[in-house]
DNA sequence: CTGAAAGCGCTTACAG
DNA sequence: CTGAAAGCGCTTACAG
């Protein structure tokens, strides 16, 4: 563990001042120092391995081109998906990244703030509320899947709406009639994703689906639809808020003998498990575009980064439906008949 | 976004110098300074919410109080267990995490000497060789979840034969005769967690169980089951070596009318996905400790970082076995006879 | 063309 | 008991 080179170092070991390792080093020796010296420095800078304490510059210059990343976990998981989109969206804008539990550990907000993140990403697994300190808000911030209440900074979140209102759309043009949704028990996901599938299924004249409050987890999804399917009025179709549902959904219809698609369809929305679509069947999946929101983010956050404060603006993402092998048309007979 | 206050700040509005604010806010004015002066002192930082810079702190003191997370995602996700655990571990410690993926960008392990950052925690999804360079093993690092072959840092590492082999041995003790194993296509960890299960097998003195590379997905999990199932020699139960693969030999049962466990019993070992324990019915797992490895990992890492160089060494940890509700006695009959 | 100085924001000896 | 100075490692005006 021998102690770094410095540009001290280098300037000594070349022969002129620290100065000019500085402006070599940075590209601005044009006319002011000599070829030789130049090369000079260039060879000593290469022999002793140096490159600048980034802690030093940043001192000097006010920035560390690092951004803090606040998660905001909730009751589940915090996939990696979105996460790591923004890690590469953050990696291609220079940046590295300090993650920290905001719910959890609030004080790291602080510590962040003391070390001195060029700004904030805030970020959340599923569509929440997040109120953001005003010290979060006086940095350049940008929220991913959660809103301030209070509109201190810009998010851009996926239009649950939307989604859910794709998802009914897709068993429709399937030529399902009865939907039934398995939904979270709590959450602003859950709940726009549920409005929008109610909201497809009326514009389309039809009778309103039943929906089940679940949960969140695969045996909440188990659970319930395997009421529905023993229950009087069984669907021929489920929209399942989460993809753990959807899995907990598959495994009863299995349960009890069915198949997806021939006995049940099945459309799930995405969280960024990477699992409903890479099941067997593969689910039908209304995804959530977590590369292109990630992409957004980054850009709107270095646009505040260099010229400070911007507008706060709420931007929407459409979630595009990806086809698996979930969903076919509704046998003509009731399921319970049989 | 207006400047935070500096110690001169206080120093200011205290009627002090910035040596006395220093002093008092590092509990250190005991002898040196009036009782009034503090009390002016505390007061100003108090109202200007004054905290030191921490990288002019760094600067001064050599150290950032971050760690350097370097991961290894492979070929799959990076899941957020082991990740969450080292977090949670060094947040206990008192610091801060700086992650970066050392497989795609390297550059940017550069990026963390740059900074300082006090020494490394390095971390892969899956048992894996992972060579670091020397730039790392200059500053202190621990592995975790993998290996240097030329033995630059310490490891922290499952026990994964000990993982198969106890697999295997709760299989045995449930009464099962014909094993089966449902293991990935490469990696270290597939490797000895079969091998684990092979030498369990021998000892008891029964035939060597079929091992099937399936894969690492769902997918490959149901195949492969499908394909044993429906093979001469049906085995009774089922190990296999990656929770996805215990989700897919899962699906694949129910798609041949079969049950887990009536028909064939099921054992996943742990990838940190928090999934085959989760499914219906709960796989019995053989879990990975990841709390327990973070731990430790931490605290090795604290102990270089406060006494400098440590011998190398290479820790294992043992994989308790957790009841689920997918093992039960083998039935009597063969399967494919029924 | 080149070197000495100032300053980013801290803390810690060191004189008074 | 208190203030001025040095120094962490850098870059950027500023004199020569």
């Amino acid at each position: 563990m021998t102690r770094r080179a410095t540009a001290q170092d280098v300037a000594d070991l070349a022969g002129v001042s620290r100065s000019a390792v500085s402006l070599v080093l940075n590209g601005r020796a044009d006319g002011n120092i000599s070829r030789a010296k130049q090369e000079a420095v260039r060879e000593a800078a290469l022999q002793l391995h140096y490159t600048p304490n980034a802690v030093a510059l940043s001192l000097r210059s006010k920035r560390t081109e690092t951004i803090g990343v606040l998660t905001w976990p909730d009751h589940r998981h915090m996939p990696l998906s979105l996460l790591g989109a923004i890690y590469e969206a953050a990696s291609s804008a220079g940046y590295l990244l300090m993650m920290v539990d905001a719910l959890q550990r609030p004080w790291q907000v602080d510590a962040l703030l003391d070390r001195r993140v060029d700004g904030f990403v805030v970020v959340a697994p599923e569509l929440v509320d997040f109120p953001l300190p005003e010290t979060v808000t006086a940095v350049p911030t940008v929220m991913v899947n959660c809103l301030d209440p209070s509109l201190g900074a810009s998010s851009l979140v996926p239009d649950e709406v939307g989604a859910g209102a794709s998802a009914a759309q897709h068993l429709l043009a399937a030529g399902h009639h009865r939907l039934g949704v398995l939904a979270g028990t709590a959450g602003l996901a859950s709940e726009r994703r549920v409005q929008g599938v109610v909201r497809a299924v009326e514009s389309a004249g039809l009778p309103p689906p039943v929906v089940l409050r679940a949960g969140h987890k695969i045996e909440d999804g188990h659970a319930a639809a395997r009421r529905l399917l023993e229950s009087e009025q069984v669907p021929s179709a489920l929209v399942c808020t989460h993809e753990r549902l959807a899995l907990g959904a598959l495994l009863a219809v299995a349960d009890l003998g069915l198949r997806v698609p021939e006995d049940l369809s099945l459309v799930s929305l995405d969280d960024g498990e990477d699992l409903a679509g890479r099941l067997v069947p593969a689910i039908d999946l209304v995804e959530r575009p977590d590369r292109v929101i990630a992409t957004h983010a980054l850009d709107l956050l270095v646009e505040q980064l260099r010229q400070g404060h911007s507008a706060v603006r709420r931007l929407t993402f459409v979630c595009p439906v990806r086809q698996g092998a979930s969903v076919a048309p509704p046998r003509l007979r009731a399921l319970h008949a049989g």
